[in-house]
DNA sequence: ACAGTTCCATCCAAAATTCCGATATGATTC
DNA sequence: GAATCATATCGGAATTTTGGATGGAACTGT
């Protein structure tokens, strides 16, 4: 049997919902059809997808990361339907795009590969930098635009910037942990836990800004500058953390499961954004790379909704 | 009607094969399933993908752009089928990996995407820049390998390198051109044929070499270092050019097409691999992406054949 | 302990899609 | 103008996909 669309689609929808008959109420289908089109995919891939349960479905290991991979083949499927429309721009020139490291590893590379192909005149230039050198680098003409956390900028004269997405900071601990009992998690349940800092992207002043507005600091255990890493020692029960749903994915990659809660005390949001000098025009390309960001980000909202 | 991968298949078969009727033998069903799949795609697409001839079909320009999709597609499918087998290693690490424009641009931007998601703890740092530049920067150990042009390699003492795809060079002109009634076209057939030369990754020194062995040389019109200014000039008539099959596509960015014909003359291949310091030990991440090159480039080759 | 509920797996007949083979049509070649 | 090679079309057959019924397992609340 031959892979298809229709059991990607359904796959899909069941990660989503968490509980295959609520993916075929959203699919307008029989329950049976979705079960018995995760069931060719596993055939196909030649291991489990889901884990099931009695309230619904749970990704596997593997489940996940195939997830992944089929939100990317929608992906490019979708765009080949869209793409005689919106066809390639001849639009040439130089694009410096400057970005923090976790915009950099988590977020950005699906669209800058699109942006070059619909753009393949425009010579981008990604370069990673940390906020504070993009900052400097934007006034002084360095970069042309950046993405980056906008809840950090600090020179709020000489630049401009635009959120585009706002993610959720989720308290992330191991399967087996106490905390995922309680109905209720607040900052101040999280004193004596084993706290690990990412120290990447001023993780640490966020976390300290929120921790701060609770009138308490967190017991941090250890510092590391590698989300793959935090998520390890999350995931073996070294500790906990907080950290947004951008970088959050729910298997270490040793395989050991991290859960994700949200918290009943409020807990900023991490914004990721456009940044600018004020008192530059945006070049063409520039220009073009945001309204690009935009437009995909905002059809891609629509989509999942 | 949604799209289907069986669509995506029989259509990326014709248009691999120029024929329907050969494309249906090639994946064993009948011709009428093939006509039907390309019609329903086209339906969904809302665009003709072939034109159609007595002697087969040839693709359009929306055609050959969303044969380029199509690919993708496939190729994110066939990635995500192996997923789970080949998962994702924690080799952690930096890879300074140099590359000139070409392969930057036309070649290697696909395996960088797939590379660094298999390899999510390696900080690759892609840095374009000239073979000089590169030669130089390998020796000082300031980039860990690179990915260039072979052939044009100077300093064979120090650096090791080794070929992982050959592309053949041909003759572009535009689809009027006079050129294409001919049987067989010799370089000594083109002297008079305005030349654009393009003057990026040393094309111009190359082609230099092949026109010197046969005792001549190209009457240059015009020189530019933009592959789809080249493109746009031989589509659009001004002249003529020869390119390696890695750079080419049969369509310009205003629509018009561009033939790409073999000639009868010994014109050399442009090859393009690795390169490495040869008193340096390869570090791990750059032992990882070599292999991973490799395993890689050998899998599509079996894949398409 | 025990209904009641919710969830997934399975089975089978109905519905839809896809496929085949024959045939029609059009262009090119000799 | 007959032969050849190509794609388009059509109806019936084969295959795939679907829906609904059924059963078992787990959770919930009494």
């Amino acid at each position: 049997m031959e892979l298809s669309l229709r059991q990607i689609r359904y796959f899909t929808a069941a990660a989503r919902c968490g509980q295959i008959s609520r993916a075929a109420r959203e699919v307008n289908i029989s329950q049976s059809a979705i079960t018995a089109a995760i069931k060719q995919l596993e055939d196909i891939v030649g291991c489990a997808l889901f884990r099931r349960h009695a309230n619904g479905v749970k990704l596997t290991h593997n489940g996940t990361i195939f997830l992944q991979h089929a939100n990317r083949i929608l992906a490019t499927v979708d765009e080949a339907v869209r793409a005689p429309l919106n066809s390639q721009s001849n639009l040439a020139g130089r694009l410096r795009l400057a970005m923090t490291y976790t915009v950099a590893g988590y977020f950005l590379p699906a669209y800058l590969e699109r942006f070059s192909r619909a753009y393949p005149n425009i010579q981008l230039q990604p370069l990673e930098a940390t906020r504070s050198e993009i900052e400097v680098g934007l006034v002084a003409r360095a970069y042309d635009i950046a993405v980056l956390l906008t809840s950090n900028i600090a020179d709020q004269e000489r630049l401009a910037y635009e959120t585009l997405i706002r993610s959720q900071r989720r308290l992330w601990v191991s399967t087996s942990h106490e905390l995922l009992d309680r109905d209720e998690i607040h900052l101040s349940d999280l004193l004596r836990e084993p706290y690990i800092m990412l120290t990447v992207d001023e993780a640490a002043n966020s976390a300290q800004r929120y921790w701060n507005r609770a009138g308490s600091r967190p017991n941090t255990f250890t510092r590391t500058s590698s989300v793959e890493a935090v998520r390890s020692m999350v995931a073996s029960g070294m500790g906990i953390t907080i950290l947004s749903d951008m970088v959050y994915r729910p298997w270490s990659l040793e395989g050991l499961r991290v859960e994700a809660v949200s918290l009943a005390s409020v807990v900023p949001t991490m914004d990721v954004g456009l940044a600018w000098a004020v008192n530059a025009d945006l070049s063409d390309p520039a220009r073009a790379f945001a309204d690009f960001l935009r437009t995909t980000l905002a059809n891609e909202r629509q989509g999942n909704s």
